[in-house]
DNA sequence: GCATTTCACTTCGTATACCGTATTCCAGAT
DNA sequence: ATCTGGAATACGGTATACGAAGTGAAATGC
């Protein structure tokens, strides 16, 4: 058994990504480190460092004496993440099947199941479990850096779904697909997991494209 | 002017990730820290800083309580990273050349030049150069988020080159394929630009497995 | 009256000292 | 030779201090 030691430092990171990603953290104004750092009952150390690690993510940026902000949201950036999805997840997706083993397909169908169970929950929940979800089916073969890639992609995606989509109740779609998806994954029909996933993918980016036109009419 | 104040966190960052890069650290021994630090002539803080990013990066992992290790490199991870590369590089490339505009095209020039005059010195120039050409190709078009994890891929990939190509005398060619994608990339040449930029990677990741092979039949 | 300077206050970035604990390593016992 | 039990080492974290830079508002000058 390998019990997994967590630093203080790595709980902080996900909490604020967490909160990043749930929108909880103004953009506008720096992040103020010592009434964080108080809130979430640790020093500023750990602290400092989960902040370098989401400015490496791409959630934050820093600029030196001023503090770090949360990376404002734009379509701009909405179409590059979207735009890098695509160029990497449906291939890899694809992969993933061809390999996985027992373990893994049990996997993924768990990830699927949670996925479905949160449904309705909470914004935060759901997203958590959409990118469990899209991570289960890409992980198989011990592809590691693919791995993270996707993952990261896709946190960085979530706080678009969770502001613009999920309030216009339009992850009932998303469902469907992520059903077919898991379907044609564990038959391991390569093609249909390639075209799905990037329908999946592309699908959501049209919406939002929509959601982003609406809001610059406003 | 946009005078850019950098912190000692990002510098020390940058100088270990040389280190790293161009194989200056075990990696089969944690980076002492307090060691480090003191070489550096920095305290724990920014150092840590430094090393979290890092870990973020992919170059190094940290066990809780054990300290960095500097990521060992694998023909599996050589793999993944010019997958990627593959799957993001040439597209983005060939984008910008599209819409680059006067002075980015002076960059390119500039970037590539650089890169020659570069060549016979020492390994991490050269490598340094290599990345500089490379995200000038791609950074056209304020694809900020694309072109960082070009970057990205490229820093990861720059270790096996210094490690396992240069050495070999095996840069020649790459110097000629430079030169061809720069000449199809200001002519905005977009299919040939696709086309090259994709052979140059798989032809480098060619010769990574050759060097590989070898390596594992000593 | 408006622009500019000054100045107090805040926050960041870094250093230093210190502590508890996990890991490592070596000597001594089995 | 292997196992065991500390001692030494190094890490993760806290608390504190301080200079430098940014901020905002009052005071000054035009």
């Amino acid at each position: 058994m390998s019990i997994v030691v967590r630093t203080l430092s790595e709980r902080v990171f996900e909490i604020v990504r967490e909160q990043i990603v749930t929108g909880q953290l103004p953009h506008d104004l720096p992040i103020r480190q010592d009434a964080l750092a108080a809130e979430l009952g640790v020093s500023k150390i750990p602290l400092r460092e989960a902040l370098a690690r989401l400015e490496q993510e791409g959630l934050l940026t820093s600029q030196a004496n001023r503090g770090y902000f949360v990376q404002p949201m734009s379509s701009a950036q909405a179409e590059e993440i979207f735009e890098l999805r695509l160029a990497v997840e449906p291939v890899a997706a694809a992969r993933a099947a061809r390999v996985a083993t027992e373990a893994d397909r049990r996997a993924a169908i768990e990830s699927f199941e949670r996925l479905d169970q949160a449904a309705e929950g909470n914004l935060a929940e759901v997203a958590i479990r959409n990118r469990d979800f899209h991570t289960a089916l890409v992980r198989p073969g011990d592809r590691i850096l693919t791995t993270q890639v996707v993952e990261r992609l896709t946190i960085l995606a979530e706080r678009y779904v969770i502001a613009h989509l999920a309030p216009a109740g339009r992850d009932e779609r998303a469902h469907v697909e992520h059903r077919g998806l898991l379907d044609a994954w564990l038959a391991r029909d390569e093609t249909t997991i390639e075209s799905m996933l990037s329908e999946h993918i592309a699908a959501t980016l049209d919406d939002l494209r929509i959601e982003f036109a609406a809001a610059a009419a406003t």
